[in-house]
DNA sequence: TGACCACCTG
DNA sequence: CAGGTGGTCA
């Protein structure tokens, strides 16, 4: 118990109090700044987002036109059946949407058949040309819908729509984006938003303009062509749909373009702000042995210590040690500067989809080393993230998210042609999990009511809130037994001071606790759990070596003490959004 | 009594 | 990780 009042004491501020101001500070996610504080990541994402508008704004546009000629085309020739290699797949319309073109083609025939014209249809085909503006009407509406759901899903954030087009609730992410053209939890980049809305009302109108000439010149078409018009309705329907299917197969198949993109752009941002000794460098907490916390992913070479490999004593600091200001923003246990970095809903979405992969992986498109020199810390964990803490800290974002999530999730699987990860389940879902397992690197006791704060997006009942902190205790039980196991290891290694006992980013222990609450690695593990780690090792050897695990209850003192060894938890983790993200992780 | 905890078990 | 149990505390 010798060390510890200086331990003990030093600690928990090391970790929570820059937590809270840094967060606090940042966390005023409305600030425009915000946006353009972070050009780089969305340098990627506006743009690729504009492109996506800008194919369906007029590449799409010139698209239906082109096969109305070509069906106008075909109305003045015999209307006889065409095989399926027909001489459309040779025009150049359909160049411009290859995919979807190869698909309807199969399709074409088909509906032909009916349309064959006869005395009756021609009639009713005449009584139905106002019919006809209705359903073109209907047709434009439709056509509206899909590219906003398409540039919602492309460009985050795009919420501007024109009125009257889908319902609230219908659809997945129907519910997300009530607020029009400000950023709802699932945009908190409201610069970028603001220009998509622009943008798009500007399209709108362009497309709608279109729309009406286009059924101006079908109304002046032969009677004989009204079925066709119908065939054409759908046709126009389908493709868009299948293009829309297409486009989003293509994000989902080929994310490394885009997604890590972000990532990668983003992390080069973080160093900035914080490069200097983390809160607790100044620390002066502890023996500057316990400081020494070599990188990770450094070669083994070092250990030293023959089997004892979970947790290394400080033999040879001289080298292995780093300063502790080299490591950077990610060895301080509150990563605050993450807070305010924006992030894309659409990474995050198809993240949730599975295509963690690309992320737990890296490498291919790993950050440029001046982004962060030297190994960077590895703030993955943040280029996953997607704080959408448009919020201030205590206003419990999100609320209002919670039930229309829900009722999104019921009418909103096929609404998408993926399902909505996002969503907030009635009851705990995988993401819920994994955010839990790493708010442990901060809090190994939680109250229920941080707990609360920390999960928005979860109705808490009795049940559900015992269930957490079920989680907590499992957590909590894994790590004990793992301390545990490594102090007697340690003992019967010979280690003698418990002073001398650290957890390090390269030891054994560490890589099973991050094994089991941060499987992946897509978070950098604060410093200060590896300091509580530590700590709780050291006063596991100081018992056993001891004896004192003689007495039943030789543990409780344990557990008092790093009771008291909580930190803040980022404010990051508070978003709801935040689990999705990590959902399938 | 309810909330929370550690422990044991499957 | 969840269920069950018994202990502690307010």
């Amino acid at each position: 118990m010798e060390p510890n009042p200086i331990l003990l004491s030093a600690q928990p501020q090391a970790c929570s109090h820059p937590a809270e101001r840094g967060l606090e500070g940042n966390s005023s996610p409305s600030s425009p700044e915000q946006g353009r504080g972070l050009p780089s990541p969305w340098g990627q994402m506006p743009s690729s987002g504009r492109a996506d508008r800008g194919w369906f704004g007029d590449e799409h546009v010139q698209a239906k036109r082109a096969r109305v000629e070509t069906i106008v085309r075909g109305i003045c020739l015999p209307p006889s059946p065409r095989g399926p290699g027909d001489a459309r797949a040779k025009g150049s319309v359909l160049d411009l949407e290859k995919v979807p073109e190869r698909k309807r083609k199969q399709i074409l025939p088909v509906q032909q058949v009916p349309l064959q014209p006869s005395p009756a249809r021609n009639q009713a085909s005449r009584k139905g040309a106002p019919r006809m503006r209705d359903q073109l009407h209907q047709l434009k509406q439709q056509l509206r819908c899909l590219q906003d759901h398409i540039l919602q899903a492309a460009v985050p954030g795009a919420a501007a729509r024109g009125p009257g087009c889908l319902e609230p609730g219908k659809g997945p992410l129907s519910g997300k984006q009530r607020n029009g053209c400000g950023p709802g939890p699932w945009a908190a980049d409201s610069d970028h938003h603001q220009g998509s809305c622009t943008d798009i009302s500007a399209a709108e109108k362009h497309r709608v303009s279109e729309v009406q000439h286009l059924s101006k010149e079908l109304r002046s078409l032969p009677s004989g062509a009204q079925a066709l018009l119908e065939i054409l309705k759908k046709e126009l329907t389908r493709a868009v749909s299948q293009a829309v299917d297409s486009v989003l197969q293509k994000v989902l198949v080929d994310p490394p373009g885009h997604l890590p993109q972000q990532g990668r752009s983003f992390q080069g941002l973080v160093p900035e702000g914080r490069g200097e000794p983390s809160p607790s460098g100044g620390g002066a907490c502890r023996d500057p042995h316990v400081l020494a916390l070599p990188r990770r992913v450094q070669p083994r070479a070092g250990v030293s210590l023959g089997n004892f490999s979970l947790a290394k004593p400080l033999e040879s600091p001289g080298t292995r040690s780093i300063p502790r200001s080299f490591q950077g923003p990610t060895a301080s246990c509150p990563s605050t500067a993450h807070s305010h970095i924006q992030e894309n809903p659409i990474a995050s979405q198809l993240l949730g989809h599975g295509l963690n992969g690309h992320w737990s992986s890296g490498p291919p498109q790993d950050p440029p080393p001046q982004l962060y020199p030297s190994l960077g810390p590895a703030l993955r964990p943040w280029v996953l993230s997607q704080p959408f803490t448009t919020a201030g800290p205590e206003s419990r974002p999100l609320l209002p998210s919670v039930k229309t999530e829900q009722g999104g999730l019921q009418a909103g699987p096929d609404a998408l042609p993926f399902p909505s990860v996002h969503i907030s389940f009635e009851g705990l879902n995988p993401g819920h999990l994994k955010k839990a397992k790493l708010m442990f690197f901060f809090a190994r006791y939680p109250s229920s009511n941080l707990l609360k704060a920390y999960f928005p997006d979860v109705q808490f009942s009795r049940c559900i809130t015992s269930q957490m902190i079920k989680w907590f205790s499992n957590f909590r039980e894994f790590y004990y037994i793992q301390m545990e196991k490594s102090a007697r290891q340690a003992l019967s290694d010979g280690v003698t001071s418990p002073r001398r006992l650290v957890v390090l980013r390269d030891s054994e222990l560490f890589r099973t606790l991050n094994t089991h609450y941060n499987k992946g690695s897509d978070f950098e593990v604060p410093d200060c759990f590896l300091e509580v780690a530590s700590l709780t090792l050291q006063e596991f050897f100081r018992a056993v070596s001891t004896g004192k695990d003689s007495d039943p209850s030789w543990k409780k003192p344990i557990y008092k003490i790093i009771s008291k060894l909580d930190s803040d938890i980022p404010e990051i983790l508070k978003s709801s959004s935040y689990p999705q993200e990590l959902f399938q992780g």
